[in-house]
DNA sequence: GTCTATATTCTGATAGAC
DNA sequence: GTCTATCAGAATATAGAC
């Protein structure tokens, strides 16, 4: 098997999977679909990846790695601990709409992935997370929300992620009225939508 | 087949079926599996129903339904319009809890559905989302909030169902302090837990 | 309403040639 | 790195006896 993780090919093979297991599912997609849309044998599939597991959990690594390192970009630029809010809350809406596939296996196909495969995820999912935690804590430091952070943090979280299920981006809505609408939301202010 | 929908012994066997569906997925779930837990041969579970996926509808729409019902019941005893939001953040929590197989299994696997069938449990989703309509319109004209009415509908809905993934009702959180906190939340009132 | 037995198709994965 | 060919098992669903 082919260990370089980091090849083009290996990538543009995995953005292919990941469009599938979006579409159908991971355990309706089989080897031979896969194959196909590769432009490849079924056979060829396990010259790249040792099994169909670790498929998917190239792609939801994938989609967790290219999140972790919009949402550092984005805050980058952010002051307030208002503005780092925002700049959470649309950085997440973008990597869910620019790497959507991705991010809906990583929501709908977690119980196929094994538990080594899981605790590996959760670790990157922590750190992710652990970026909303530092940013919501400012913002009770800064005395613009009192209460139970995890809550609020996991119910944000939620309504954002939760938005994979309805939103369209070409609607009316732009992903920044949406996360300016979160933002809101979490720190009471009236809507500003 | 069987067609009698509402026999007692149909109801067990959905209700197991939601069980094994939400624990391991429709798909990986196999009718042997099925007919085990059922206490009997893979052959007889096609006297119950016509296929695998008619089970699987049969599970979304009974979760569905006990929502709805749910819904109806708690809604009656609310005055205010304030009451009234609590009231089905309460319910809709309520049944995500005592119900968490069926609705895990509708979040999920609703891609496994035919498409005759999403037709199908789509209008009774909208007939339930109706009542957060009406309710969000009322809290609306009450004064109590500003802004876009879908948009807030969607992100409460989004907040609530995600609860299913981190929320477990034996913590220190009870499912009161959950559905005051995002009532607090889409009101843009102090934090009250 | 449940059983046994089985038809039929598909599954993930492997071996070895090129 | 891709191919062909295939293994071994598992899947849904059916048929007919009881």
């Amino acid at each position: 098997m082919n260990l370089n993780k980091n090849s083009k090919r290996r990538k543009e093979l995995v953005a292919i999977a990941a469009r599938l297991f979006c579409d159908q599912g991971y355990e309706s997609t089989t080897v031979r679909m896969l194959a196909d849309a590769m432009g490849i044998k079924s056979g060829s599939l396990f010259h790249h990846f040792s099994d169909k597991q670790e498929i998917l959990y190239a792609v939801i690594e994938s989609g967790m790695l290219h999140a972790m390192e919009i949402a550092r970009q984005t805050l980058a630029s952010a002051r307030t601990s208002k503005e780092k809010l925002h700049a959470l809350a649309r950085a997440h809406l973008s990597t869910l709409l620019e790497d959507r596939d991705a991010h809906v296996v990583a929501i709908y196909e977690w119980r196929s992935l094994t538990q080594e495969s899981r605790d590996l995820l959760v670790e990157l999912r922590d750190a992710y997370e652990t970026s909303w935690r530092e940013v919501i804590s400012e913002c009770h430091e800064a005395g613009l929300i009192k209460g139970d952070q995890g809550l609020q943090r996991r119910l944000a979280l939620g309504a954002l992620n939760w938005t994979v299920q309805w939103y369209h981006p070409d609607g009316e809505l732009t992903p920044d009225d949406l996360a300016q609408e979160l933002v809101a939301m979490v720190l009471r202010e009236p809507s500003a939508v």
